[in-house]
RNA sequence: GCCCUCGUAGCUCAGUGGUAGAGCACUUCUUUGGUAAAGAAGAGGUCACGAGUUCAAUUCUCGUCGGGGGCUCCA
């Protein structure tokens, strides 16, 4: 399990400084306090409480299994019961927390088993307090418990406090988050102030599994995947093929009206294209496998659109007068992801992104870029989407990726911040999120599982056009060099459709719908009347459910199929010109005639 | 890619060291019905694939492929 679901709120108190925090807090050590005993010479590292539970990143000999977690789960509860105190231990030094760690706790099991202890030790900044918490008491039968842990607290006053916890999962996880790391054995866990508390987690945790993307992909018959076909490459189905072109269809005329103008390109391309762009260097073994021709030259599936549209743009020689020049395209990308990190259409190999590029003059870039900003918010709002947080992406200065100067970069930066903080956007810095040409502003949200997403993405970049040397003929008749803007406020379309299938739990909006209207007649002498309605309103998506099969049955099915609108036809409806009305949301709305139907059906 | 986990009919899922079952869907027949599942009959599976252990494997072991939860990553 992972982080899940929203965080556990405890009155206007930060969940870091909740109680229940310390349970969580607790609980780990109390399981590493469980491992320790059952697993003697297990190295511990760290063990912090997360979103929705804890976890401990432990160093085993023999790996251990998911049914492993009930024995350990056992354990922690005869520990809890102890009753052991939970006390705070201040070392003297430096020198003393060594000590503490090599003698007390390694718990007699060797001093090898303080490896990851020590080198946290180490990662103390001189003069920060060194605290541990210790806990322990003997049994009925005589047996010692002890357990002391390198730890910034707080925690509970005892272990008899822990009662509602449960061992969800275990995953690996590099120590440190750095790959070139040992992997360790991260086992994830809950825990709860109450039994209900518990039992609600798990029951939402269920309820959530039936909001994801891919149950209700295959229930609505929005996309599949085939094992022939190949991982990560989802083939859309008829209905949801409707739903894209309609999110697409919405887009590029909020487009046309901004000025932006359609592009087509190809996709594959002769790898100099990326040699130049600089995409090779950072992201060979990250694209699919390179074709040859017989004359050795090389070509690559495209797995960006940038440098097709820079091309375009060096095309002509460019005046400052025609710029800002805004090329957009619905381009399908693949990538080479790592098997693991698929997830259904919301990571997928190949994709569509509803990309454009934005070339524009220094001057311009302040305007441009907040009018693209304005865009993607209102493409979200038209989507119903809200609940989503801004992120800036920086560079990491101690990483190599990035390509470009550092002038550059800060003026980048400072656009993105600036476009932020004139629209009074709210948004996280994050170091390190950067796109390796540019920095970025990002829009995140949440899946059913709580799992973090990037939507829309927004990126200023001074160094593609450096790269490709591209210029304009400024006002002064000498050359200059344009910005770009990146841009893609859904991300991609295949991403955008899962969130939203999960955000409406597949109830999507009625003009989304890819069937607005299901008509049922009630008997075959009604199909001819159903069929004349379908013609009366053509401007709607309408299915006509003609199958000879009870009206019931037709309700229910059309029902889970969450077609916004069930008109339901029969001889008193022919007699009287009128349609049974049924909506989604509110059930049976009786018989109305054709002209409220209209009026009706602008409503929804 | 790595750790854990799963893979039985189109779908959702039971089940077993002696080659398989339910509901829905599908086909045919009866039923032409007014707001969430009409009735009956039939058909449908090399139990993901490959190898090993065994007299015997869908069941146990290993490998491959695919799915899921994490880690890493996401131009």
């Amino acid at each position: 399990m992972s982080q899940a679901i929203a965080p556990e709120k405890n009155g206007s108190v930060p969940y870091e400084q909740s109680r229940l925090y310390s349970l969580r807090h607790s609980a780990a050590h109390l399981m590493a306090q469980a491992i320790t005993e059952l697993y003697p010479g297990v190295k511990l590292s760290i063990g912090p409480p997360i979103e929705n539970g804890f976890y401990y990143d432990v160093d085993l000999d023999e790996p251990i299994k998911e049914s492993d977690l009930t024995a350990i789960e056992k354990k922690m509860k005869e520990l809890a019961k102890l009753d052991q105190a939970i006390t705070c231990k201040k070392a003297q030094d430096r020198e003393d927390a060594k000590r503490i760690i090599l003698e007390d706790c390694t718990l007699g099991q060797g001093e090898h088993t303080a490896e990851y202890k020590l080198q946290l030790l180490d990662a103390i900044p001189d003069g920060d307090d060194i605290i541990f918490y210790e806990q322990g008491r003997t049994d009925r039968a005589g047996n010692k418990h002890y357990f002391i842990d390198l730890c910034r607290g707080p925690h509970l006053p005892t272990t008899k406090e822990i009662k509602y916890f449960k061992l969800m999962s275990i995953a690996g996880a590099y120590w440190r988050g750095n790959v070139n790391n040992k992997q360790l054995t991260r086992i994830y866990g809950t825990a709860f102030e109450t039994q209900e508390e518990l039992d609600n987690y798990l029951y939402v945790l269920e309820e959530a599994k039936k909001r994801d993307h891919r149950i209700l992909g295959k229930q609505l018959g929005l996309f599949m995947f085939s094992q022939r076909v190949g991982s990560g490459l989802p083939l859309w189905l008829p209905k949801g093929t409707t739903l894209r072109e309609t999110l697409t269809d919405y887009l590029k005329k909020e487009q046309l009206e901004r000025g932006y103008q359609g592009v087509i390109t190809p996709n594959i391309a002769s790898s100099k294209l990326y040699e130049k762009s600089g995409h090779i260097i950072t992201y060979k073994d990250k694209m699919f496998p390179f074709m040859e021709d017989e004359d050795n030259n090389t070509f690559i599936l495209k797995p960006m659109n940038c440098p097709f549209h820079i091309e375009i743009f060096a095309n002509a020689l460019r005046s400052y007068k025609e710029l800002p020049i805004r090329l957009a395209e619905f381009g399908t990308v693949y990538r080479f992801e790592q098997s693991g990190e698929l997830a259904g259409i919301l990571r997928a190999r190949g994709f569509t992104q509803d990309d454009a590029h934005l070339f524009v003059t220094p001057e311009q870039l302040e305007e441009e870029f907040i009018g693209v900003v304005k865009l993607t918010m209102d493409v979200l709002k038209k989507l119903g989407l809200t609940n989503y947080r801004a992120r800036v992406g920086t560079r990491d200065p101690n990483d190599t990726k990035y390509v470009g100067g550092d002038e550059n970069w800060k003026l980048a930066q400072e656009a993105i911040e600036n476009a932020c903080k004139s629209m009074d956007m709210d948004y996280d810095v994050s170091e390190g999120d950067a796109a390796f040409y540019g920095p970025k502003l990002d829009l995140i949200i949440k899946d059913a599982l709580g799992r973090e997403w990037q939507m829309g993405t927004i990126q200023v970049d001074y160094n593609l056009p450096e790269r490709f040397e591209l210029e304009y003929i400024g006002e002064d008749g000498n050359p200059h060099r344009p910005i770009m803007i990146h841009r893609a406020p859904f991300g991609s379309l295949e991403r955008m459709i899962g969130l939203l299938t999960e955000h409406y739990s597949g109830a999507f909006p009625f003009w989304m719908s890819p069937v607005q209207i299901a008509i049922i007649p009630i008997a075959d002498r009604h199909i001819e009347y159903a069929e004349k309605l379908k013609k009366d309103f053509k401007e709607y998506r309408i299915s006509i459910d003609s199958r000879r099969e009870t009206l019931g049955k037709k309700i229910r099915e059309n029902q889970i199929q969450k077609v916004p609108v069930m008109l339901i036809v029969g001889d008193k409806d022919i007699e009287n010109n009128t349609v049974g009305v049924r909506s989604r949301e509110d059930g049976d709305k009786g018989a109305i005639s054709i002209d409220s139907l209209k009026e009706f059906l602008e409503s929804v």
